[in-house]
DNA sequence: AACACTAGCGAAAACGATTTCGTGTTGAAA
DNA sequence: TTTCAACACGAAATCGTTTTCGCTAGTGTT
């Protein structure tokens, strides 16, 4: 078992100074090209590499960046930690992640754990609890220290800073629009409590639509679901003897259940109703029929957010703003959920 | 932007020395009553928080383990990090995680790069690529540097270190017997190719089924994938007028691919064949119908894993072995694509 | 011969913390 | 009055680098 290598134990082997050493590494004109040659090819030989640790100590600066999500189970946060990692990578930075379980303290926890020394900078999606709790100071507290942060997806307002986010209001637009232009006409509604500041948005882009073509908007086609655990019983209750003709669901699961249910009343879907999902996911490209969805670029948000980031730690002496907000636009991605050719009434004629 | 708060800051503030300061804070019983207390108020006015890295610098170790796993959009990966994480973190540890993208170099060069002082230790799942190459040096490496490795699911055999699998072979054996059991006759397998480890003794497991129920394998029914990407077409072909009653598959998608495959030629799933996957993900709750698995305990393996390494990283000089290996056992999850009562032979009677 | 320069290298400080080993001041025992 | 332990604190080494500054010899200039 070989220990690593130090410069310390290079210069007493070659007889020269620890100095002598350093700087013949990175090629200085002090060191003569004799003393050069042979102190790297010791190096090499020996595969010397330095010691990370030492070398952000000296620099005050670690080049790794710090990650906190929600949760990693969503396929949505998986690709945009793709996104990050990748575009980290190609600039020479390292990506811690965290899960903060959606629990405010292991945020809090996990922001303190990092800030202190382990990373030059954040990149977070703030977790339900926060966003509920209204408590900032973990994040003003990063900012203060002079920590470069991004946001993304579940951003708050008030926090200045950089941010990346989806066209929630303009993604469920388009989407509702489309049912719309399908003709449905009584079109259901299943997002998530108003403080989850993306089901609030898609909610406003659900009403916009709406509004648009000069329908009303009725509250019992409204479902706000407040606990994702039961939100499968929830929902096929909200859909029993509805006779909708067309669902948005602000996200995968909520499609797919309302599928479900419809098919227990003995509705199809393309055939009945149809119905688009939020978040091109697995889920909606498997399942049957194949889901119609607003796709939301995790990567590209990912290397966004990376690219937002990195570029405020290079910027000498991070000065404070000005910030940035990044709009990612979404994509309607169609699939059988909401083919014409199935649809019963069609047939008809 | 206040700056962090150091040793030497508060040293000077109240005009003692860094060493009483240090000690101070850790309780020392040198120190006086009266300083101590003046000091830890002081401290903790101000919010102080020793830096992460010049501890680890001190120390020598950073209290944070490194995973590389080959692609984080498998759903199994993602509950092993989960897993790892919540373990790690209830240990005081950081986790940093780098993905190989399945490629060996990729691989390499994280390895390298965690390894010079980032990382305590490494919890990994090698790229496909390195199990093709059979070119471990890096992973020798960092042994012989006395960081202490964890592989799970993917794993070398010849590479002597602390192993978290599953029992695949057995997994895959009771997957068959069940298909077995509900009197299928003429069974395929999907599989990857050898090179794939898990393939292998999946494909192992299922032969051991057949023979143990002396039945005859048929190489016309095994399918062993190439390429993952047009694997959808390659099983459709596979399948066609295959008459077969029963499919074991080695994977979620692979199990989705051949019902689709199936109900194209005019098959349903259960009814006409039983369709068995292995990966118990999001696709096998929510696929219509949905899919028997064979569940791998993505959390529990990397819970195991991470007790692992933090158990060699612990024990103090990492003594070089004993190495252990932890089978963590498989579950069949029973669904509704092996449901008996929905096929057709059991309603003709 | 006196001086200025330069090439080539080493000493030491710095990053922020811990820890070992002094050291000066008490107060009490002899 | 002397001696000595206990107390409370500081100096310095250490972890592994980088970088500034200074030093020494050799060379060239007048």
């Amino acid at each position: 078992m070989k220990k690593k290598l130090t410069l310390k134990q290079i210069a007493r082997e070659l007889d020269v100074s620890v100095s002598t050493v350093s700087k013949a590494l990175r090629d200085s004109a002090e060191i003569s090209e004799d003393t050069r040659q042979k102190i790297k090819a010791f190096a090499k030989l020996y595969n010397y590499k330095p010691n990370n640790i030492a070398l952000s100590l000296k620099n005050r600066k670690t080049k790794t960046i710090g990650v906190i999500i929600p949760e990693i189970i969503h396929h949505f946060f998986t690709t945009v930690i793709s996104g990050i990692e990748q575009e980290a990578n190609e600039n020479g930075y390292h990506v811690i992640i965290c899960m903060s379980n959606n629990s405010f303290d292991k945020e809090v926890i996990n922001m303190e754990l990092l800030a202190n020394g382990s990373t030059d900078g954040f990149i977070l999606s703030v977790a339900k609890e926060t966003q509920q709790k209204q408590d900032y100071h973990h994040l003003t507290e990063v900012i203060n220290q002079g920590m470069p942060l991004v946001m993304f997806d579940r951003v708050i307002d008030e926090i200045n800073c950089d941010k990346v986010v989806i066209d929630d209001v303009n993604g469920a637009k388009k989407a509702v629009q489309r049912l719309i232009d399908l003709e449905c006409e009584k079109i259901a509604l299943i997002t998530t409590v108003d403080y989850v500041s993306v089901g609030k948005l898609r909610t406003q882009g659900y009403l916009e639509a709406l509004e648009e073509n000069e329908l009303l908007p009725q509250d019992d086609l409204i479902l706000k679901v407040e606990d994702f655990d039961s939100s499968e019983e929830e929902i096929a209750e909200f859909l029993r003897n509805k006779d909708i003709d067309g669902v948005f669901a602000v996200n995968e699961h909520f499609a797919v259940y309302a599928i479900k249910a419809l098919q227990q009343q003995g509705l199809k879907v393309p055939d009945d109703a149809y119905v688009i999902g939020f978040t091109n996911g697995e889920l909606s490209k498997q399942f049957i029929p194949s889901l119609t969805t607003v796709s939301q670029h995790g990567a590209e948000m990912g290397a966004q957010a990376a690219r937002l980031l990195i570029k405020k730690l290079e910027s000498e002496e991070a000065e404070e703003g000005p910030y940035e907000t990044i709009i990612v636009e979404t994509e309607l991605v169609e699939r059988n959920s909401t083919k014409r050719e199935f649809k019963k009434e069609i047939l008809k004629f």
